[in-house]
DNA sequence: GTATTTTATTTACCTAGGTAAATAATAATT
DNA sequence: AATTATTATTTACCTAGGTAAATAAAATAC
């Protein structure tokens, strides 16, 4: 395999390993915290909203979005479309969530601090550029 | 989150997933593939060589090991130390790693053609830079 | 107005990463 | 030599991504 995409996978490990365990004082795992962040930015959302926002598959957030309720971070609420569910903090998540963005912002300062703005632009758009040839490959 | 880390991650999983459709007429993952190149470089390794050498941890490769012997592409045999495993290929596997790297390089290629070697470079350094800075954060 | 199609979500099951603890063989201590 | 510690692998179980198919509600077609 080419170093360089070796490199990237490994790193992108690394990073989700340590926020987990940047993560891990609030009781919560990298995904989870990627959608309360979502909802927090976009306010109540449904799955399907979520799911094309993240980029993911439905029942990855279906799975998370459910667990996240158990935990009491979150609340599904039906739409006024039967079909759909839409996704909410619960009080109790409203008031955790802050503590919990103070520790992720600190941990991503912390791995950016180091790179000036130009350079982060650089890696943005690399990675980006990279991101674009995937769709040149369909079966 | 930082939208460096969101194009990253996304970019890893597009990658992946991409990588996949591309091994699924060879009937492999790409961790499954991901081995296989391994002891193609290397030779026949131990299951302590592959998890070090990929910095994986050892429970993941012993499964993925696992499912490559029950495939047909790799067989175990017993070290000398009686405790470790030495993985690798089996006559079957020996045959058909060919055409599945030249897919692979043919995906690889795909994917970074359009980055000349300053951009491949930058990239690289890039990353390991970010990597790097994963280790500052030590609970 | 009923039948069909589309859409939102879920269920079942696969790979793929992680941690913690069990097991078995080897190495080191005493 | 017997005990203890270390090492290699595995098992059990968690999160986290994927696909395929089931279900239920809404929208569309006829």
């Amino acid at each position: 395999m080419n170093p360089l995409f070796h490199e990237i996978f490994q790193t992108t490990r690394d990073i989700t390993n340590k926020l987990n365990s940047c993560l891990k004082e609030h009781d919560l795992y990298s995904s989870q915290w990627t959608i309360l962040y979502t909802i927090n930015k976009n306010g109540p959302m449904s799955l399907t909203d979520i799911w094309k926002y993240l980029k993911v598959e439905a029942p990855t957030v279906t799975r998370t979005v459910a667990r996240l309720e158990q935990l009491d971070w979150i609340v599904r609420t039906e739409g006024e479309d039967r079909r759909e569910k839409i996704v909410s903090f619960s009080e109790e998540g409203k008031k955790k969530f802050p503590a919990v963005l103070a520790s992720v912002l600190r941990f991503e300062e912390g791995l950016i601090e180091t790179f000036n703005d130009e350079e982060q632009q650089q890696l943005l758009e690399l990675i980006c550029k990279l991101k674009g040839r995937t769709n040149h490959w369909e079966i």
